[in-house]
DNA sequence: GGTATAACTTACTGGAAGGTAAACTCTACT
DNA sequence: AGTAGAGTTTACCTTCCAGTAAGTTATACC
């Protein structure tokens, strides 16, 4: 429970490297039996079917209403083989969330390529937002701040999503510097992207009839001219005011 | 358990209806005692309180994590005194949602004033939304839907949120023909709009710097044209190229 | 073939919290 | 004064589930 977020990933499972001295008895004997080199590959993929299993099934069900066990016989054993990859529940979420984020977060780590508008970035960004959130962990990454993680987990989990908002408020000011987008509110702004795109994590099942990529196209579509009628060309050939245009919003 | 959405609201402790006639005993008895009347304003009123209470402390630390305890705790009360006044925990949520999901719903059952535009309808909807959102209902309204409740509460829940989508939907088809509105996909407009604005529950706390009222304005500008840069006309005095304004999103 | 360790299982503990029974108090009314 | 019933409490019960201890099987390595 202490220390849930220290040592993520897989580091385990390597208990015997101090096999070599036995101190705390005078002189140091070094042991005559090696190192034993343990199996690495097969335990971390099964550490991320966990991981995975997890994140499916408080998709389905919620946080609170799945219980371990229940994890544990989607992957056809017992509970403690669960505690056997994972500390305990909360970093199970962790672990869900955490990987959703950083695959988020991963793409705004890299320069933009020279040549691409901020504009343009952005919108490769939201395609991939889309996607992750789509994903599994879209619930988790998008859940998880209101479940009661510790302090710690918390910190974690912020301090991603911060970032991920800084790359997008990034985006958004250097396409005010070249042209490319023009907003008045640069956090609103920001705060409404996330949001529509957050949300889908809400309402998009697998079966869906449009795919995550579509999703993203139509997203990117509305945010690139918002609601208004374009200007007056290539519009469909109805009669067309204009009163509407200038929009009082009292 | 069974019954828990039936008879919202606070038609109650008047069961003295039935205390004219003893039947089972063979001849019809009138009571000689009148009927009472009770205190019904106290009442209500109280569980107004409760429910309140309930959703600040839901908003708060989460559904799971707020014991009944807790909630009776922060009104000088004790957990049975709670249950006097709801059946059950779910309907105490179910309550939270469905003020809030009425009261956003509300403005939609009223027909639209003549001379407003659908788009300037909408907006208007929108900062409705906003506050409702911004206030203590508005985590319930947009979290309740994976707290496992009951399948009865939740078919009351979607079919309110379906009634309000369906009326956003309305409104951005009446503005296509009425040239205030021009979108593609007209399922994923209202998908993004609500997810904007939902969203604000996830970050919005009492003391933020800005107004519900005020977001809502933010999010209505920038849904109004997108981020794509208007046309030349009152720009900053910034040299601009235009060569972002054709954008190739590929 | 023997042993260490990884990987799992069975069987349990402990505690938190939803919900209830039954008693008590306070107030309105006669 | 006396009573009915609203409103509240104390003291429970019960269930569910996270987490653990200790034992068992499988596998790699010598």
């Amino acid at each position: 429970m202490a220390r849930v977020a220290a040592m993520r990933g897989s580091m385990r499972s390597t208990g015997k490297t101090r096999s070599a001295t036995l101190e705390s008895d005078g002189e140091a004997l070094v042991s005559p039996w090696p190192v034993r080199k343990a199996t690495q590959r097969n335990h971390d993929l099964k550490r991320e079917a966990v991981i995975r299993a997890a994140a499916r099934a408080f998709n389905a069900r919620g946080y609170h209403n799945t219980s371990i066990e229940e994890i544990a016989a989607g992957l056809n054993v017992t509970k403690p083989t669960i505690y056997y990859y994972v500390a305990n529940k909360e970093q199970l979420l962790l672990e869900c969330v955490l990987t959703g984020l950083e695959r988020v977060r991963e793409p705004f780590l890299r320069p933009r390529p020279a040549g691409v508008t901020a504009r343009e970035h952005l919108n490769s960004m939201m395609r991939h937002y889309a996607e992750t959130i789509a994903s599994e962990y879209g619930w988790c990454m998008v859940r998880a701040e209101d479940l009661g993680l510790a302090p710690i987990s918390m910190s974690h989990i912020k301090r991603l999503k911060s970032e991920i908002d800084q790359g997008i408020r990034r985006l958004l000011e250097e396409g005010m510097r070249d042209g490319s987008i023009q907003v008045k509110d640069l956090k609103m702004a920001s705060f409404a992207l996330a949001g529509a795109f957050n949300w889908i994590a809400h309402w998009y099942r697998e079966n869906q009839s449009m795919t995550a990529g579509e999703i993203a196209e139509a997203f990117i579509g509305l945010f690139d001219h918002g609601l208004a009628p374009r200007a007056t060309q290539d519009l469909p050939r109805t009669r067309r005011t204009r009163a509407a245009r200038k929009e009082p919003t009292p």
